[in-house]
DNA sequence: TCTTTATCTTACAGTTTTGTAATATTCCCC
DNA sequence: GGGGAATATTACAAAACTGTAAGATAAAGA
């Protein structure tokens, strides 16, 4: 369930937002007093922030610059603006959509639908069977527990893990591996590759590589 | 420079199109003959697509979905459809902004440059004085050269990266590298400080990182 | 079924990585 | 300017990583 922040001064808008946002099924947080604080929005850690571009003291885009600095959180501004120019240009500030009042509560609901697709889109690519990976750290954890990959390890499991599904033929690997400059013994990869089943073996991934002779492997 | 791919089969469009772009100062590339496929635009590598919804043989939706089976880049969709639901819907095929015909040349432009700075914003966290970092493979590169960096090195640079100009203090680096479970002698981090840095002057990157006494390190 | 070829496993040794300790240097604060 | 704490450097040894080789399996094709 995704979680998202309102910033919105209005009580009558604000709690009409609300209501048709939790009635479709997603968590709700929002101001608590009548300053917006980008401190407030980076506790409430949202999955998507719903922000009305003409806030009290601070606009939104001053909000949106100074979120911006720390978080990409994905925004959709609210306006009420007609002049579409305006609403691109907040966008330039970085926001992901904007919306403009009054809404239709379908598009709005489509949008923020469209724009956690789109964030996911780009995050799903770092995870594996519920688990997350984390490249910087070389590690895969599932909450509990954490499984650390050598580099060999991290570059054959990224480049299945960005095809899953899908063949990825052992030329591939060893390009990615050793860029073709040295010529390694063909085995090499097979070492490396049983060495990353073990692993994962152990850590409760059991056939997570399979085989597929003459062709490749695929991560299932 | 961007480089922007072009899926439109008409004519006349098409080349108003091309014309405002080249001066808007994009790189252009369109279909070469009149039926699309994924494989041309994937050819092509561009940084964002625009993409008419209405296309001969395949319609936009398709080609959208396929292409997003193995590309994440930026699409726009142009469509001439009158219902703003429609519009959402094709977005929440994957698309990331659209617009109607007959558009506006100068919105057309701003959401271009609006999509693409969303993009350069969730990838540009890789990069550093200009070099790439590639996570997965523990390596930054300028193009010519490869640094190779080693598990802690790599952890220690992304926490720096991260908050690129900002202060990363010991203990945040410390929790970073060893979680805190098992503690260390305090001076392993200082080691590892030391590690990267003669490892990043020899890159060439020299002063990369800046000592704050008592406060921790900072990127420049 | 038999042969051939692709892939796998295991053990080993060279190399790299990494924490420790001892010592040196830097910089804050009085 | 000097004492003292914070940070740096260096050398070393233990641990981890990784390629090689030799032999074991497994699958495809005849």
């Amino acid at each position: 369930m995704s979680k998202i922040f309102i910033a919105e001064d209005d009580t009558a808008i604000l709690s009409g937002l609300k209501e048709l946002l939790v009635n479709a099924g997603y968590e709700v947080a929002c101001i608590t007093d009548f300053s917006i604080s980008v401190k407030q929005i980076l506790d409430a850690d949202p999955d998507l922030v719903l922000m009305d571009i003409n806030l009290p003291g601070m606009n939104g885009e001053q909000i949106l610059q100074e979120l911006r600095r720390t978080s990409n959180v994905p925004v959709i501004m609210v306006t009420s603006r007609a002049s579409e120019t305006d609403e691109v240009i907040s966008m330039s500030y970085g926001a992901d959509d904007y919306i403009t009042k009054p809404y239709n509560p379908t598009i709005l609901l489509l949008r923020i639908s469209a724009v956690l697709k789109r964030f996911s889109r780009v995050e799903e690519k770092n995870s594996y069977r519920g688990m997350q990976l984390n490249t910087a750290r070389g590690t895969i954890s599932d909450g509990d527990h954490e499984l650390v990959l050598t580099k060999n390890e991290m570059i054959i499991f990224g480049q299945l893990l960005e095809k899953q599904g899908e063949i990825v033929t052992r030329d591939e690997l060893m390009t990615a591996l050793w860029d073709n400059d040295e010529y390694l013994n063909d085995n090499a990869l097979t070492v490396n590759i049983s060495r990353l089943r073990a692993k994962l073996d152990e850590f409760g991934c059991d056939n997570a590589i399979e085989t597929r002779k003459k062709q490749g492997y695929v991560l299932i």
